[in-house]
DNA sequence: TATTTTTTTTAGGTTTGTCTAAATTTTAAT
DNA sequence: ATTAAAATTTAGACAAACCTAAAAAAAATA
């Protein structure tokens, strides 16, 4: 099957709202690509009798399996070009998004399997949400917070929850970044900070707040 | 300016009609995207509008200034594509040109500058065509064919003219692909074949038809 | 429970890009 | 120079994806 750029973008945003609630309701989705309720009604009946929705007047809607495989392989696409944009082409992570949200409309099947052979199958996006493999499997990796992550161990980042301009900047200033090896060398527990060692780098202190929004997995 | 997928593929087939006749037909055109010609009348007046086009009613047309332009960064985000598709992803040339129309028309100035520097600056795609630079100036590459190349001189393929399958098929054959550099050891001037020599292969004869279809330029 | 508020859907309209069929202009042929 | 043929444009329709305003249903509140 084949779809359209709106309904592809209908289609990752409802996935993305189903991570949160079991169910999605009209104005949330709306909400979400910034359009009216009365559009996302439409929408919705069509991508109903495309068998991809479950759908009943009034009542909220969800993806089915069909859909939910759709909207993987929307995901797997957007995340593998938001790697090659980083890793390949030098953007900043801040950055990204937007172009990525139009290559993932580029369709061709081969086109993906040989990104992500070019790329070489990377687990995770460069924000660290985790790249759906050619079936939809999302990989499983565990990670843990900055925050409680056991002292003296060396991890690895994977993940940074906040995505804003003021994180990627404080990031930038301590050299952090996904893959980035690092080491707690110490927990301060009166403010809940931490001392970390980035390789290489004189240790330095991050906030709590910080701490708890970068993730890590063992290496 | 920003412009649809639609524009975008109109002003392209311009351009490139414009290639070989100065002023372009409608029927052509309608030709050349698959289309009818009432859907090009249509257009052409959309286009008029955003002053892309020099156009007088049943006299035919040609893009201006403004939309040479446009066709140019068009044909050069085309291009870029078809070259990273080629060599970095590992496609085979008869393949790339349907995708590289989708990827064509994703418009981040800053992806195509990047990706221009990631290639490292290309002059040519990977059928030997001229990649337009950040300004729109083609790069000129002086080439000749192989049926009238100077004997014993290196040269390096530059360019096919014919992107037939059956064309690639002969060249793979031959283990020659743009940049091969080949020499030329002799030419029958009975039936216009041709000998050649591919570093380190044998030589290997190759007919006047094909000899025409194949471009190089000096090392 | 009755009423108000919020959410969702329907009805009808707009824009973009397409189409067919008919009208008009240009070109070719007698 | 007429007439026939071909090319082009206009007129009017249609589908996709959006919109506003009004109606209907569900949820919240008195």
């Amino acid at each position: 099957m084949n779809f359209s750029v709106s309904e592809e973008n209908y289609i990752k945003s409802i996935y993305h709202l189903q991570q949160q609630t079991d169910t999605v309701t009209t104005n949330s989705l709306a909400n979400e690509l910034q359009t009216r309720p009365a559009s996302v009604t439409d929408m919705l009946k069509k991508l109903q009798l495309k068998k991809l929705l479950e759908y009943e007047k009034y009542k909220g809607f969800r993806l089915n399996a069909t859909g939910n495989k759709v909207a993987l392989s929307i995901v797997r696409r957007h995340r593998l070009w938001e790697y090659f944009l980083v890793t390949k082409l030098g953007f900043e992570w801040d950055k990204v998004h937007v172009i990525a949200e139009e290559l993932e409309h580029v369709s061709s099947i081969e086109l993906i399997q040989k990104l992500d052979n070019f790329l070489n199958y990377p687990q995770a996006d460069p924000h660290g949400d985790p790249i759906p493999d050619r079936n939809g499997k999302i990989p499983v990796i565990k990670q843990v917070s900055v925050a409680d992550v056991e002292e003296k161990k060396n991890v690895i980042v994977s993940s940074v929850t906040n995505q804003s301009k003021e994180m990627l900047e404080l990031l930038k200033h301590y050299h952090i970044g996904i893959g980035t090896a690092l080491k707690v060398t110490k927990r301060f527990s009166f403010d809940g900070s931490v001392e970390i060692k980035v390789l290489k780098n004189a240790p330095c202190i991050i906030s709590e707040q910080v701490a708890k929004n970068i993730f890590v997995h063992h290496d």
